[in-house]
Order: structure tokens, then C-alpha cells, then sequence
DNA sequence: GCTGTGCTCG
DNA sequence: CGAGCACAGC
């Protein structure tokens, strides 16, 4: 006999905002956990009632006022929630729980970075730097079966963004950003999801700035969001979409959401 | 041979925000003129477009920046466009036009005057007896068929309030500012199209505050808009009707629209 | 409450 | 472009 897990995460850019949408598609994909970033909101203002009425009684919140903040909701139980604040600033950019079956959920939101690609010049990009090594030490020492996602910030591969040239000076998509997550990456058995069942060098995004007026006519994308799992989750995984429609709905997020069903 | 000549009047707080429901309240009515007073745009900015579109070519706006402004839209011509600043002080309360018919058409925004009913503690309160003051100066000179719509800011009688006796001391129906108003009426032969129609002491609103949770429930209204005409204009007056199931829309404004129609 | 504005952030 | 916030005005 096996059980199936579906996970979801989307950087939803405020869930109060965006709660119609929300409930849109948990209706439509009904997966078992959502994890949220960018929810805006302290959690007393967290809709928690708009997700328990769609049977996601198990909320998992962290939040703050006006920016960041994660949350995980689920249908099935979740256990030994854990918030790290890895540079110790109080941004609430990490929410962690252990499901019933053992795996270890991680909901994260990295960093944007600011705009200027210069540790010097721009501080918000190296604490977005800093944050990815903190993570690093923090993954070296995961030991047990984990799937990791989030928004990440960055797009690591030349597919991940509509221009490589043109995006090669572009907060996001630069080689230190990239060499960054690929350390990341290789401090733990991390299986890239997105690439596994999509490999190179298909087209995959993920984000198209509010600013390009048609998303779809220019389809500026870029790959920011991530479904990563070590690698004997990863081996579980039948299933990983992303669901580009939802960029094309009324008032969108500018972040699409991300699935992976796992067969257990 | 007789024409019909339907006149609206409608302060719709913030044009571009309610343009969705003006269209319906356009295409369900169909008057042939519509004044609206607290347009809250600049004259660059006015949505003439979708007026035009439902048939109102003929276009008198007299907008600014953020606050007040007033526009006549029209299906039949409008001619000798007049813009008063009775205060000078550059505030867009006032536009009036010449109809073919002869009859002349003023469309105005009286200053709502603060919180406090004190000339001493509050000068908007002066502002907005002095602004009646000289509009009755200029109503005293007007010497052809007219009406004189829009929001005057002032409930004169009992029964044009939810409350006469808790609103006694409220700005709009005290007794300094019923006065004023009564003193303006009283400076021509100005008939008085709401209560002609509806005598008191028949509950007349046109303006429930968005304060007030569920406005229908507690009906905390007052009859702040209004639709004059001279004696001679007034005795082709059909019908004049309250429109306020437009205040139960979604994303209504505070105050409904105003119909008269004619017989010429 | 519900507009507008100006601001910061992404 | 579109969230958040603060403020003013009605």
C-alpha cells in the first residue's frame, strides 16, 4: 500500500490580498500542504479561517508586519515547527515542520538582494550573500529525509531566465548568486526538483515582474522559485509542475505556484 | 409635440474608482445628462472615454488634483460653459452649461465644512456658510429657466435626517447652516424638486456614511443632495426619483444618484 | 470606511 | 505595477 503527498508552494505577495486567488486554486489542486512566502501580515491578521474552511486545519504561521513572513497549511498533521533566524535579524524568512511520515518540510524566502549586484555598493545584496551561506551551514547539518522549497531569488541556470546575456548583471541571475546556491546545493544531497523532472534546457519560470505590462506577449520570466529534496525524497517524487496559468488570473501574484506530488 | 429632458445628478467620490458602477447606473437609466460633483481628478486624467462611449459626447469637466472637481456629461449639446470660483480660491466646485432648450444647468459641489459646526474653531465651517453666502449673491442675478443641482452638503429639513434631534449639533443640519441654505433657496423662485415630489415629512436620503457598518440596516441617512429648479422649469418637472439602491452596490460610493425628468 | 496622495520595497 | 504604510479629507 502507498500514500501519496502533494506539496505546493507559492510566494503569494500578501495573502490577504490574494486570498480569492488562494482558495481558487487549493480548490482546483487540493494539495495536502501549501506553503506560503510573502504573506505581509502579522499573524494575528493571518486569514487563518479562509484556509480551515478548506480543510487545512493545520497552520504553521510566521509572520510580520509589512514584509516577508512564511506559512505552512496543511490537511495533515504537522509536528515540531521550527523558525530559524539565521542572520538574527527578526525577519521572518523560515518556517519548518516534520510531517507524520517522517519527511522534514522547509519553507523558506530568500532575500531579494536590492538591485545593485555589489556587496559594496549594496547591502541588501550581501545579506542576500550571507543568508544563502547561513543556509548552507544550516543544510550541512540536515540529516534526515527533507524537501526544501520557497522562494529562493534566484535563477540559477542559463534556461531559468529569458535572457542569459541580459540578465547576467541582474540581481538574480548573477555567477556569485549562482555559485552561491550552488554551494548550497552541494552541501547536502539536494535534488533540484524543478530540473529533475523538467531537465535543462527546457524553458521554466516561475516569476515575471509586475512592470512588463504583458506577462505573456514578452514572457520576461524567471525561474525563483524553487522544490528541492534530498535525495531519497526526491526519489519518491511521480510528479512536479508549475502552474504558469495562475500569473494570467485577475489581480496575480507575480510568483506562480510550484506542485510536487510524492508517492510514499 | 413635447420632448423628455432626464436630468442626474450624483456625487460618486472619485470617478475612476466608481466608473464600473456609473456605466451600470448609465445604462439602467439612461438620463440624458448626468452631473457629478467630487470627480477627485484632473481633467487629463477623467475617464471621458467611457463616457463617450455610452453616448455622453458632449463633456463640460472641471476637475483638479485629489479633491472636489465636477463634470456634466451629456448626450444632447451643451453650450456657454460657465466654471465659477465664487471664493477664488481655485477649488473645481462648480460647472454650468445652456441646454438647447433654453434652460441653463448648474452643477455644484458646496464645501462639506469640517467636523465642528463653529466658524471661530473651525474655518471650514466658515468657509462653507460664506461659500453659500456667495452663491447666493450669484443665484440672486439668475434671471432664466435653471436648475441647480448637486451636493449641497446640507439636510434643511427634519425629515431629511435619520435623527433631527442627534443631528441638531452635526455639521449639515444645524440650524446655522439650514438657514444658509434656506436663505439661498428664498433669493429666487427655486422650487425644491425633492420634496416637491416627496413632501415632508417623507424620509429623503441620499447619503449614508461608510462609517456605519450596514447602511440599509441601520438607515443612518441624510438627504445631503439635491435638485433645484426655477418656478417656470419646475412646473415641467414629470418626475424626480431617489436612487438608493445604488448605495447597496458593490464598492458603492457614500452618496446615490439624484433623477428628474421633464416634459418641454 | 473609503477615497485620494506620497513613500518604500520588490 | 502593485503590495504595504502613513496621512488628510469627508
Amino acid at each position: 500500500m502507498s500514500t501519496t503527498l502533494k506539496i505546493a508552494s507559492w510566494n503569494i505577495n500578501s495573502v490577504r490580498a490574494r486570498i480569492g486567488i488562494v482558495e481558487q486554486f487549493l480548490r482546483s489542486e487540493s494539495p495536502d500542504v501549501l506553503c506560503l512566502q510573502e504573506t505581509k501580515v502579522v499573524d494575528a491578521d493571518f486569514p487563518a479561517a479562509a484556509f480551515q474552511d478548506l480543510g487545512y486545519v493545520h497552520q504553521m504561521i510566521r509572520g510580520q508586519r509589512m514584509h516577508h513572513g512564511v506559512a505552512i497549511l496543511s490537511r495533515i498533521p504537522l509536528h515540531e515547527d521550527r523558525h530559524h533566524d539565521w542572520q538574527a535579524n527578526g525577519e521572518a524568512r523560515h518556517v519548518g515542520v516534520r510531517l507524520d511520515c517522517g519527511i522534514r518540510l522547509e519553507n523558506v524566502y530568500i532575500p531579494a538582494g536590492g538591485d545593485i549586484p555589489d556587496r559594496a555598493l549594496n547591502p541588501k545584496f550581501g545579506q542576500k550573500l550571507d543568508f544563502i551561506e547561513r543556509m548552507t551551514r544550516w543544510s550541512e547539518e540536515c540529516d534526515c529525509p527533507t524537501i526544501l522549497v520557497g522562494d529562493f531569488n534566484v535563477a540559477p541556470l542559463e534556461c531559468d531566465v529569458w535572457s542569459h546575456k541580459q540578465l547576467l548583471k541582474v540581481v538574480s541571475h548573477t555567477p556569485i548568486e549562482v555559485e552561491a546556491l550552488t554551494r548550497l546545493q552541494s552541501s547536502n544531497d539536494w535534488v533540484d526538483l524543478g530540473r529533475h523532472f523538467h531537465p535543462a534546457p527546457k524553458r521554466l519560470h516561475t516569476w515575471w515582474s509586475y512592470r512588463s505590462p504583458d506577462f505573456s506577449k514578452n514572457d520576461r520570466g524567471r525561474r525563483l522559485d524553487h522544490m528541492w529534496a534530498t535525495r531519497d525524497v526526491a526519489a519518491q517524487a511521480t510528479e512536479h509542475h508549475v502552474h504558469e496559468i495562475c500569473r494570467s488570473w485577475l489581480k496575480p501574484s507575480d510568483h506562480v505556484p510550484l506542485v510536487t506530488e510524492f508517492v510514499l
